[in-house]
DNA sequence: TAGATTGTTAATCGATTAACAATC
DNA sequence: TAGATTGTTAATCGATTAACAATC
């Protein structure tokens, strides 16, 4: 069995990703574990010992070639490939999401966009007509989907999820305000506006 | 000086409300820290140990008054007012932003959505116009708004927050997928659904 | 009363940081 | 060579959990 990784640790990881594409579209090429935490505001020894998790990416005195280290954790976070995602729920957020243009170059493709209203499915919205939430289990698993974003009103949320899980999602984006059930083995990351915002009125006066 | 709260246990604050809200919803009165775990999926200790840094709001044999609690946390949370925020980019996540309806229950009032492209600058979008970006300073500081939602591409999103943070601006919702860097005092949360779904990809396979 | 559940303490567990030998 | 920076170990720090007296 392969070593166990802190989830906290794969949490990092894409952040770091992200800064290193930044540093290539700068044009630069080279960086080093002291810069990369400045950058991020995270200690140079904390990125040192999370990359140390999977191996020797740099070179002492000179530090990390960032093109290279990019593909590494890109291959470590398995976005080395294009991961098909369906989105449930036309409403602002869903069509938002289906038209966001930074999926691409970050490992993922908006397979399709489902919804249940009636007056909705068979509309068109940039290059996706919304397709019937009815079909979305037949569809995922003949593509052998895996993932999926929710944007639904929170009181449809928990039926989408049991819906999508069963037709074998393993790993959902909510943007809908509610905590949802799944079993083990399916992960869920949720994001509501409202937490991120409660999260930081404590600190002010 | 008043105890030093850990950041974690306050970011588990909105979710510990959000989940009795929801309760509250379904005509609940009455909570333990077990059940509150068993819906959150934190263990009952955690959530006890969390509330017990701020004072005692339980009840031993019975557990927590769901209002009571509630309205305790929005409290601590300072959630307990309505805050102003203003909102920088109309374009899809912008306007999805001002039209969304959850902000208004959990603490949160949109003033105005602003936005730099003469095009869009008068558009009318649900209640709202969109404001020049040019007026932004002179309004935050006026009406002593603290804070803000960033909803404009990457390239653009450090230029914002350094006008956001000169305006007097103290806590930012960022959903430009870069890291800002502002000064100590200012607070940022990122959203960036690539940076979500890139973290649960390491677990599929 | 008996059962349930809190608030809190102490023990455990895990994550971060400091420091440095290795080496480019 | 001298300077810089890695990868890693050990020390520190902080967060979580287990356990239980208090008490409703």
């Amino acid at each position: 069995m392969a070593k166990q990784i802190p989830d906290i640790v794969i949490g990092r990881l894409p952040v770091y990703l992200r800064a290193l594409q930044q540093m290539l579209a700068e044009g630069r090429q080279v960086t080093s574990s002291q810069e990369l935490g400045e950058r991020l505001g995270i200690s140079a020894a904390q990125i040192r010992k999370d990359l140390s998790q999977f191996g020797e990416f740099g070179k002492q005195g000179t530090g990390y070639n960032i093109e290279y280290l990019a593909n590494q954790v890109r291959e470590i976070l398995k976005v080395n490939k294009t991961w098909e995602v369906v989105i449930v729920g036309s409403g602002d957020i869903g069509r938002a999401l289906a038209g966001y243009s930074g999926f691409s170059e970050r490992g993922f493709k908006i397979r399709d966009i489902f919804d249940n209203a009636p007056e909705r499915i068979g509309q068109q919205h940039g290059e996706f007509t919304i397709k019937d939430t009815a079909q979305l289990k037949s569809e995922v698993q003949a593509a052998g989907i895996k993932m999926a974003m929710i944007a639904v009103p929170a009181s449809a949320a928990q039926d989408v999820a049991d819906l999508l899980v069963d037709a074998g999602i393993r790993a959902i984006l909510s943007y809908a305000p509610v905590n949802l059930s799944v079993p083990a083995g399916v992960r869920v990351q949720n994001i509501d506006p409202s937490i991120h915002l409660q999260r930081m009125t404590y600190y002010l006066d």
